[in-house]
DNA sequence: GTAAGTTTGTTGCATTTGCAACAGATTGAT
DNA sequence: ATCAATCTGTTGCAAATGCAACAAACTTAC
């Protein structure tokens, strides 16, 4: 697996460079690699670490009293994850993150973030400027999900979650980052009844798809 | 009505009387009334200011192409709204924001937050910390909704939702801030369905209520 | 105080969805 | 290549929920 390259995350946008061997050592950062399965941070752990997905997929799960688990959000490379437990005040994570494939992750101090930095370094009011930006960004996919989530019936999750995806990808042919299992999770839905209305869906000449890549028509 | 004191705003917090003026001039603030019903931000509205609800409530709806509006979020005296869009780059509201009651803002300018003070003014450091940890705590709320919003069944969101209140008001006598049918709205579910089913939960002995106050047993 | 408008409670019926069980397809490990 | 494990498709049935329509309670404005 590769890296993503570091210009191409988000929250280094225009930081050069040559500042950015210095700004992570100045940040405290450090790099862990985590298995297919295994749990990054349990719900109720401390988390003074923002996560940046260097390569992999993190799954953010929630298990209530009855331990159904559902699959609250997904992060690919380069996304943040941790972020707004970081900068919180009480640092205490209410869910769980679980590496879903191999995945390699680099750490950051989010205090380091928060608070300007006693050297004063140039590049740092860059990336508090773009860890504003990314905290708003995230806060608003949290609620398109909810927008999604308010849909009433299984079709109508399914158009809006379709809709979001094709909005992203900027195409009619979309593939979804989950497998079905996965998205009917995602969607909290039964995925028996989710594929029975794919199918009506298809019948009707709304959408075509082939495991999980959908067309809208 | 009455304003919410300034020392009770969770993003003045840390900053001294004294120098909230100085500080409201330097952040350009203004404050603004709405009437009962009234469009506070549209959608696709540019937002360059990040609201405080000095008194009355704010609620947040988004309609849907087929005219449905549903209820996201709502806001009080104290809390920000509109901030993570403000924040972001492109500064672009995806909701509607409505007084549902007679409300007064305070509206403060984002870039004012996000960027250092040219000034340098001791305070702009305490704001920008407050807002950081506003914002993981707004996150951290919408990740609460998306909890609730995934229980399957009515009865199941219900108690989610209780059970939330509950710990915010820290008391097993609830007052939930939403009128039933706002409520219904809320949490995407049918008024009377709802009703039926805040009825079984009462006659099976989970909870009793009377109007919008609940008791959890 | 009255009337109009809004919110809440109730109930029968149609529809949707969850559930369970199983078969076929796909993936992963050795 | 083979076997085990996981994922996906299908279908009948039961249960939950949405919907519609209406009555009662409550609010608001004049």
């Amino acid at each position: 697996m590769k890296e993503i390259d570091y210009n191409e995350i988000p929250l280094f946008e225009g930081i050069h460079p040559d500042n950015l061997n210095k700004l992570l050592i100045c940040i405290n950062s450090f790099k862990k690699d985590f298995d297919k399965g295994e749990t990054i941070i349990m719900e109720k752990d401390k988390v003074p670490y923002i996560g940046i997905v260097l390569f992999g997929n993190v799954h953010l799960l929630k298990e209530d009293i009855w331990g159904n688990s559902s699959l609250l959000s997904y992060v690919g490379p380069g996304e943040l994850f941790g972020e707004n437990f970081a900068v919180s005040v009480e640092q205490e994570s209410s869910v769980t993150f679980v590496a879903v494939e191999k995945t390699r992750v680099l750490f950051l101090a989010a205090s380091k973030i928060i608070h300007t930095c006693e050297n004063a370094c140039s590049f740092h009011a860059r990336i508090a400027e773009n860890m504003f930006h990314l905290l708003g960004k995230k806060s608003i996919s949290y609620m398109n999900k909810l927008e999604i989530m308010s849909k009433e019936s299984i079709r109508g999750k399914l158009m809006a979650y379709i809709s979001t995806l094709a909005q992203q990808q900027k195409s009619k042919y979309i593939k979804a980052p989950l497998s079905r299992t996965q998205l009917a999770d995602y969607l909290s839905i039964n995925r028996s009844a989710m594929t029975r209305e794919l199918g009506k869906m298809r019948d009707e000449g709304i959408i075509d798809f082939d495991r999980n890549t959908f067309v809208i028509k």
